[in-house]
RNA sequence: GGAGUCGGUUAGACGGUUGCGGAUAGAAAUAUCUGAGGAAAGUCCGAGCCCCGCAGGGCAGAAUAGCGGCUAACGGCCGCCGAGGGUGACCUUAGGGAAAGUGCAACAGAGAUAUACCGCCGUAAAGCUUGGUUUAUACCUUGAAGUGUUUUGCACUGCCUUUACGGUAAGGGUGGAAAGGCGAGGUAAGAGCUCACCGGUUUCACGGGAACGUCGAAACCCUGUAAACCCUAUUUGGAGCAACGCUGAGUGUGGCUAUACAUUUGCCCGAUGUGCCACGAAAAGCGGCUUGAGUGUUGGGAGCAAUCCCGCAUUGAGAUAGAUGACCGUCCACGACAGAACUCGGCUUAUCGAUCGACUCAAAAA
RNA sequence: CGGGGUGUGGCGCAGUUGGUAGCGCGCGACAUUUGGGAUGUCGAUGCCGCAGGUUCGAACCCUGUCACUCCGA
């Protein structure tokens, strides 16, 4: 399954101001209904993280954090991900746990019983 | 070994699992190959490529500024000359014109591109002085104590003071800079006024391909500033891949007009073209896009070098919200600065280190 | 991709035909008040973003560079 990804802008303002946040010390979760039955991801970066090649790193482990649960995430919804600095002190691990902790509190997590089983 | 100068190379490596962009094969799953830099950065120059209702002239504007070479081109590079710095290796250098003209030179100083305050000298006028002791010499006082004569006087000379007019630029505490410097002659006093020497500029001669150089000759309007205006020489149409082309969609409303509007720094003339401007609606996709002044070469040749020629090998990103990540293992110096966006040549800036080569200085030892 | 602008005391700004760097607010001390505020007097605070150069002399002129910011496509 691949990622659909945000591009216009208006999509990005639509989920800023109709979606419910969630922080973490290393990014900002918004996230939103859409009408489609995909997920659709959005990243922003901005200036402030630092030069080309640290804004490109925190897309890249947002992204592969992402991918990681994405066979468990519920369908339906759009998802902004906007970075903050501190995301490049510490390892993709501690990225990754800490969406996990995000999404299963929200409970947009499916339970872990189908993934068990389906092993 | 110490201190230092210059230049080059490199920019973690290997293996595994799992993901991303592109190409090829395939109906598909998938497989194979390949995938960021020395600066990809800043966007400071120069080009290719490409487009513009032709790009023609003039004025303004802008850029460059020793000479020669290299290059597609350059404001870049190489070599050389001049100037400055360093004991030296070597480094720095916008380095045309001040003798076309204009401007500026604060404070200080008499005076700042010429001046005359003090001073020195000349002329004229006015004033003051020429005393005391002594036979005399001499001594005292004084800025100075002279001469003639008919000797309580008069005249002249000299000294001093003041004023006026003129000469002068030797000297004067300033200043970054005071008519290039210094000595002699000369003069009433002085002065490149004259002369010798030294410096500078220009012209000629000689040497060099040229900048430039010279114990050469002559002339000279000899403060500094042109990164002040300016003058001289050379260059300059503009715009940039969000260019531009194709497909698709759309071609509505209002205003301005031919004495108009456009041709992308301003103005004038010329030339060419015919609508132009604003608002509204809308939708994007594909090409351009990577074989190119390409990359490598302890192969050969030319050249001091930049660089060029020949040969051989090779094809090494092409994304479009924008591709290299994550995890594990081993080793080491424990990994800095940093991400292609049409493409090249330079410049500048950032950068943890590692390593190689050439050379200089000082001291010691052999 | 192209074109501009700014950088000066803690903050906001002046000052650029080159000649000793200023204003307002803020800060400190003193006076005034029973005390505070307001007011008055006095004072401190600057390598004029950084590095070179031109000049006797640079915040100002020139070159390079860094940061911030605006505009157009």
């Amino acid at each position: 399954m691949k990622i659909l990804k945000l591009k216009e802008n208006r999509d990005f303002r639509r989920v800023y101001n109709k979606g419910k946040s969630y922080v973490s010390p290393y990014f900002v979760v918004y996230i939103n209904k859409n009408r489609f039955s995909d997920i659709r991801l959005g990243i922003t970066v901005g200036k402030k993280i630092g030069n080309a090649v640290k804004r490109n790193r925190a897309k890249r482990l947002i992204t592969a954090a992402f991918s990681a649960v994405l066979p468990q995430i519920l369908v339906g919804y759009d998802f902004v991900i906007v970075a903050r600095t501190k995301i490049l002190t510490v390892k993709s691990t501690e990225v990754l746990s800490s969406l996990v902790k995000i999404l299963k509190s929200v409970g947009m997590l499916e339970n872990k019983e189908n993934e068990k089983s389906s092993d």
